[in-house]
DNA sequence: ACTGTGATGTATCATTTTGATACATCAAGA
DNA sequence: TCTTGATGTATCAAAATGATACATCACAGT
């Protein structure tokens, strides 16, 4: 299945904090990462209902749930995670291919950076590191390609996506750094 | 139709500069903004059969053309601008909307700056500002009310999304004071 | 008291895009 | 020779978007 990883995995990992309704879900997703460019309801209702046949989520009807915002008429639908969902969960965690460190995944998966074992998350953002360093030799190689080519200002577009690949280098370089940190604070 | 305006514009822009063939198209597009994430090919080529329809651009299927990759067995097919297609990418190039603001249209616009007029392009920057701006206070907002509830990396990551916001803010902020000095000198 | 606007909430659907794949040619290196 | 990888066109199932529909509630303005 090509089925976003990260929409699962960011699914999982929020409710297990606790069980959430669709909507709320949506809000947090949209938080989860940069606050911005929510997930579609076209793309999170057919993923709840294939993580609850998989068996990794119940849904549950709640005529009258927390909260004041119904007072019992309509009913909203509380998704919450069971034990094979948590069991998936911790494996999914445990693991760090290409998947975990490429554009889609990697930001839900520094989200729940907390309930990842150290050794794992090192290896996580030395894959985002190498996968960022690829993008700024291309993007170093065709800046000198087209440097007399190209007008100005899509040069200056250029510049500016290299200055950013940068300045997110220079970030998880320095998370790395942390991470060594905190395993041998005695070095 | 809700179809793509970047890649329309996009394709019409590259083909202003010279004709190309579908493969040279997508190498330009993906180098065009930040130099990864190529469109694919199952995008491309149906804009490129819309616009061929709506008379924008021709479609010349060509045995032999420039290049030594293909020494005349297998057609190429070249894309070239009608004086229709033209006429639309200046028209589009007149305008200032929403999307030429929003993050799926501010890049491909801005490569096309050289063409813009210089009372479109301070709009344009203007709106791409305010857009970042409403980005920044939902950021700063989340990051206030989350600031004790959520675990440290969750919370490092909204951190850095903040920090890209702003840095790109700067950036337009720049931007928006070059034109400033271009468009009066003497100032 | 009325009225409109916007948040909350679930849900579907046409259209679009992705990611994979198929096919074919050519160059370069093992 | 054989295989890998670039060039090149093209299609397709699966997935995502953006719009829309429906319904309740709170809140502000008039």
């Amino acid at each position: 299945m090509r089925k976003s990883y990260a929409l699962e995995l960011a699914i999982l990992g929020l409710l297990q904090d606790s069980a959430l309704h669709g909507y709320e879900l949506r809000k947090r997703l949209s938080t989860l990462l940069g606050a911005f460019r929510a997930i579609s309801f076209g793309a999170l209702y057919p993923a709840l209902r294939t993580l609850t046949e998989q068996g990794f989520i119940t849904e549950t009807s709640d005529p009258n749930a927390a909260g004041p915002a119904l007072s019992g008429k309509r009913a909203r639908i509380t998704y919450a995670l069971t034990e094979a969902g948590t069991a998936h969960l911790t494996a999914m965690l445990r693991e760090s291919g290409p998947e975990t460190w490429d554009d889609e995944g990697f930001g839900v998966r520094f989200a729940f950076f907390s309930a990842t074992e150290a050794e794992v998350r090192r290896l996580i953002l030395e894959g985002r590191r190498s996968r960022l360093s690829e993008r700024r030799a291309a993007l170093r190689e065709s800046l000198a390609a087209t440097r007399e080519r190209l007008d100005s200002y899509t040069l200056e577009l250029q510049r500016h996506g290299l200055d950013g690949v940068e300045n997110e280098m220079r970030w998880v370089d320095n998370l790395i750094a942390a991470e060594d940190r905190s395993a041998r604070p005695t070095g």
